[in-house]
RNA sequence: GCCAGAGUGGUGGAAUUGGCAGACACGCCGGACUCAAAAUCCGGUUCGGGUGAUACCGAGUGUGGGUUCGAGUCCCACCUCUGGUACCA
């Protein structure tokens, strides 16, 4: 039933793949570009998921609507394809990843090209392929030579189960990102990337990006930029200090202790004897902790007294020095002065292990809780020579941090949250590091000529698991033929880095790629950067908000440093598509006896069976839902993400079979704006299928696909190129701001409107062929091939909006009456204020409802509205 | 806790300079076509009054206040939900 979708889908996608309707064009400046990119796909094994089509849907839409306005347009597609499943598949199965990987690629193309995107399939990336990651490798080696990579023996996370370390930025609530297995510290040696370097220029930088706001605040904080200041508290009967920062240097008179993180250098030295065995017995028990029970134990603070003691500078008292975990050795100094007056934690700890509590800011009261404030007065805060009481916290920060740099017992100091990268991963699939060892510990860069250096084949692609806790694991590169491993050069034997990169790596920079796809001597060439760049429209998930696009951001500025890009940022504009969930269920929870309970009962759903009720079981009531057979009893309803174990899994590739291409564009575009969080109706889908049946049948036979003897020369009525215009004009305009969803509503109201036609004008129909073709491209195609046109719409152009079709010669104008819609009139347009005022009063239904009262005001608004204070 | 965003019919959502709340679609109800069903077409559909049917009246955009001739839209306070983040000194 309805339009031949089936065969007008295959037919076009075979012609715009044999006529390669969509390459790019060459780089031409004397025309305007567009570069329209979507975040490349990790090809998994599973497939095409609706989520990715949403995103695809929405860049097709613009990258076709550019092209007819005559703009030269890139858009191109990929594959982000090292990566965990691959070679855990590899592991269990014995198949290379490579296989695997062209598989899911292969599949993954399939399911792309049977939706009708606009990609230029030449320049298809893929971050596995040798040709691509030669530059990946080479970027690495421009990265080493300004310094930025380097060798260090860091605390690192450690996941077990994973084999490998894994980047701050992986670990989520202590446990991977990938998986959810738990994270351990460690210190081991790994390649680290200096992206603090660039941490003020990441974050001044956000300001001018047209960005999701959500987006810049997460890479703000992640950041995390804080200004204060350093002060050494000397130790007594020993030359060493600690250092400490803080943010709040004016509550220095307040610090009644010191904590050091356990890992911190000074611990040893500063323990008394009389503690070293419990000081060792916490820093050993903290070692042990994984970052989640370290974050779930955080309720409650622990810590040990070392026996030591400082000084605290501004007044000369002893100070107990503790350690702590609370205290994280990697950031600022790994020591802290507590302010329990004047700080949560600090003062948390205080009361436990019932330490001194020293008010510095009056305005608040520290007997129940931390008084933490900017506002108060600072109190306390005075030695011989010094006093800062009186002051504001604003002003006392700048007068003390002053006169700490005056007595040199301290410094401003701008700290960020943001860490070195952590680069290396001990995994088979990765790029390899184009480093070479020395026996001596010489690191020598591999020639830039010698690259790609490929992966080694090998038949056991496991992790190294780990054996002992003072060896580093070694990777499965370490197992490759010797004839990988080493190299001899001028006589001297070299060994090959073990580790690889990590999966961000060729997702860095692959929108640079692009530009340029199969350059062998060259990353890409200048001028083709130079002509695409940047990237105009970045479209993909807010999953990646930090990781991802904070990585790749400090590539490109590298890159920009070195000379090699033209621009400081690589995205323009961003937007993030909202995810799809599931059909809304309603769930009936039961208890043990098996009788239905209210859901305000059920607490852990575990305690409960749960049922599924069907749409018509449920009724609305209040904010909620009830069970009609017992509305007493409310039922949960949500919608929920999809996933394998709730069974509501939607397959594009279902949707396609049974609707077409076109409805499943034409649906994801419908559901509601882009950037919401929106769930799946199969209903919905019905509802878009329709509509193209009717767009179809507009023009068409439903069964023989001929065109139909309505749609003819005939010239155009004022009311349809009326309806023509308003509907170029709103879908031209919601194209431009990314509202698919009324796009689509205004053109269902044409084809509303059409439907009542009895002729239909060829130049009106086509015109709006042209403007549903962007949503509906099959479709489209072959409409517009059975109205007489040979060659693709594709490049046809854009119709243009003219206003004078709108201009109506009367106007409704609505009559309020204290601000209440009480009757319209039909008054000519473009009145003017005192007319409009005239007629509305002589209106004799006017005068009806204004009897008996004074009229105080008109408030007249030409061509719309007339609103009458009457008392 | 903190940061960001959002709360509108039975459902998804419209209403981007304050000016007719509910476009469009789903669902539902009624009708046409049909032996029947599907598909399709036509009409109705915020809620509550009111009417034979219109007309008409009242209420209504999370809650409470405010500004305004006029508030879904602006201001203040609060509640709920979604996403992010969490000992960052």
């Amino acid at each position: 039933m309805g339009y031949p979708y089936k065969d007008i889908e295959r037919k076009w996608q075979e012609y715009w793949e044999s006529k390669k309707t969509f390459r790019t064009p060459e780089a031409d400046t004397s025309k305007e570009k567009f570069y329209v990119l979507d975040m490349f796909p990790y090809p998994s094994g599973a497939g095409l998921h609706v989520g990715h089509p949403e995103g695809y849907t929405a860049t097709d839409i613009i990258a076709r609507y550019k092209r007819m306005l005559g703009v030269n347009v890139l858009h191109p597609m990929g594959w982000d394809a090292y990566g965990l499943p691959a070679e855990q598949y590899a592991i269990e199965t014995g198949t290379h990843p490579r296989i695997t990987t062209e598989n899911n690629i292969k599949r993954f193309r399939d399911q792309l090209k049977a939706l009708g995107f606009s990609y230029d399939w030449d320049r298809q990336v893929d971050t596995t392929d040798p040709d691509y990651y030669k530059w990946t490798q080479w970027i690495f080696l421009q990265l080493y030579k300004k310094g930025l990579a380097y060798i260090a023996e860091v605390p690192v996370n450690w996941c077990p189960a994973l084999g490998t370390v894994l980047a701050n930025e992986e670990v989520i609530d202590g446990v991977s990102e990938r998986g959810g297995h738990p994270v351990y510290r460690r210190p081991m040696k790994q390649w680290m990337l200096k992206i603090t370097a660039y941490a003020d220029r990441l974050l001044t930088a956000l300001d001018d990006l047209d960005w999701p706001e959500s987006t810049k605040e997460m890479q703000r904080n992640w950041i995390g930029r804080s200004e204060g200041a350093e002060v050494d508290f000397p130790l007594p009967n020993s030359d060493d200090k600690i250092r400490v920062f803080t943010t709040r240097p004016d509550t220095l008179f307040g610090a009644t202790y010191m904590v050091l993180a356990p890992e911190h250098s000074l611990v040893e030295s500063i323990t008394s004897d009389a503690k070293r065995a419990e000081v060792e017995a916490y820093i050993k028990a903290a070692a042990r902790k994984s970052d989640l029970e370290r974050t779930e134990l955080q309720k409650t603070k622990t810590g040990v007294f070392t026996g030591g003691y400082a000084i605290n500078p501004v007044n000369g008292e002893q100070i107990p020095v503790w350690i702590a975990d609370y205290v994280l050795a990697t950031y600022g100094t790994g020591a802290i002065m507590a302010v329990p007056g004047h700080d949560e934690r600090d003062y948390e700890f205080a009361k436990k292990f019932d330490l001194p509590i020293q008010e510095v800011i009056a305005g608040g009261d520290i007997s129940e809780a931390a008084y933490v404030s900017k506002d108060g007065i600072l109190v306390n805060s005075a030695n011989d020579n010094f006093s800062i009481n009186g002051l504001k916290a604003t002003e006392a920060i700048s007068k003390i941090i002053d006169w700490l740099e005056a007595e040199g017992i301290g410094q401003r100091q701008i700290n960020y949250k943001l860490r070195d990268w952590l680069f290396s991963r001990q995994r088979y699939w990765g790029e390899p590091f184009p480093i070479l060892h020395g026996e001596d510990g010489e690191i020598l860069p591999v020639d830039e000529a010698e690259l790609p250096l490929s992966l080694p084949e090998m038949e056991d692609y496991k992790p190294t698991p780990i054996d002992d806790d003072e060896k580093d694991p070694q990777p499965p590169l370490s197992r490759g033929q010797d004839s990988w491993k080493y190299v001899t050069i001028n006589g001297k034997k070299y060994t090959r880095e073990f580790n690889t990169m990590p999966q961000w790596a060729g997702s860095c920079w692959y929108y640079l790629r692009y530009v340029d796809p199969h350059n062998d001597d060259q990353i890409f060439d200048p001028a083709a950067e130079k002509y695409w760049m940047n990237v105009d429209l970045y479209v993909g998930g807010a999953e990646h908000s930090v990781l991802h696009l904070l990585y790749a951001r400090f590539w490109h500025k590298v890159l920009y440093d070195i000379g090699i890009v033209s621009t400081d940022e690589p995205f323009k504009k961003l937007i993030h598509q909202g995810m799809i969930l599931g059909e809304m269920e309603f769930t009936l929870y039961s208890d043990a006896n098996g009788n239905p309970v209210s859901l305000e009962t059920v607490e852990k759903a575990s305690d409960y069976t749960a049922r599924k009720l069907s749409e018509s079981d449920v009724e609305k009531k209040g904010d909620g839902f009830v069970w009609k057979e017992n509305p007493a009893i409310r039922v949960d309803g949500k919608a929920h993400k999809m996933s394998k174990s709730r069974g509501n899994v939607i397959n594009p590739d279902d949707i396609v079979e049974s609707y077409g291409a076109d409805s499943l564009r034409l649906y994801e575009m419908f559901m509601g704006p882009l950037e919401q969080q929106k769930s799946w109706s199969m209903k919905g889908v019905d509802g878009v299928n329709r509509f193209l049946n009717r767009a179809w049948r507009l023009m068409a036979d439903e069964y023989s696909g001929k065109l139909l003897d309505q749609v003819d020369d005939s010239a155009a009525t004022p009311e349809q190129l009326r309806q023509l215009h308003l509907t170029i004009k709103k879908v031209t305009e919601d194209i431009e701001n990314m509202r698919f969803n009324t796009a689509i509503a205004q053109m269902m109201v044409f084809v509303n409107e059409a439907n009542k036609w009895t002729q239909r004008p060829r130049s009106v129909m086509e015109k709006f062929i042209l403007l549903l073709s962007p949503f509906a491209p099959h479709l489209c195609e072959e409409l517009w091939q059975m109205l007489g046109n040979e060659n693709t719409l594709a490049y046809e152009g854009w119709p243009v909006f003219d206003e004078k079709y709108l201009v109506e010669d009367s106007k409704e104008v609505v009559i309020q009456i204290n601000g209440k819609v009480r009757y319209k009139l039909q008054l000519p347009a473009d009145l003017s204020r005192e007319d409009t005022e005239k007629q509305a009063m002589a209106a004799d239904r006017v005068q009806e409802l204004i009897a008996g009262k004074n009229v105080i005001k008109v408030i007249v608004v030409p061509n719309k509205l007339v609103n009458i204070v009457a008392r």
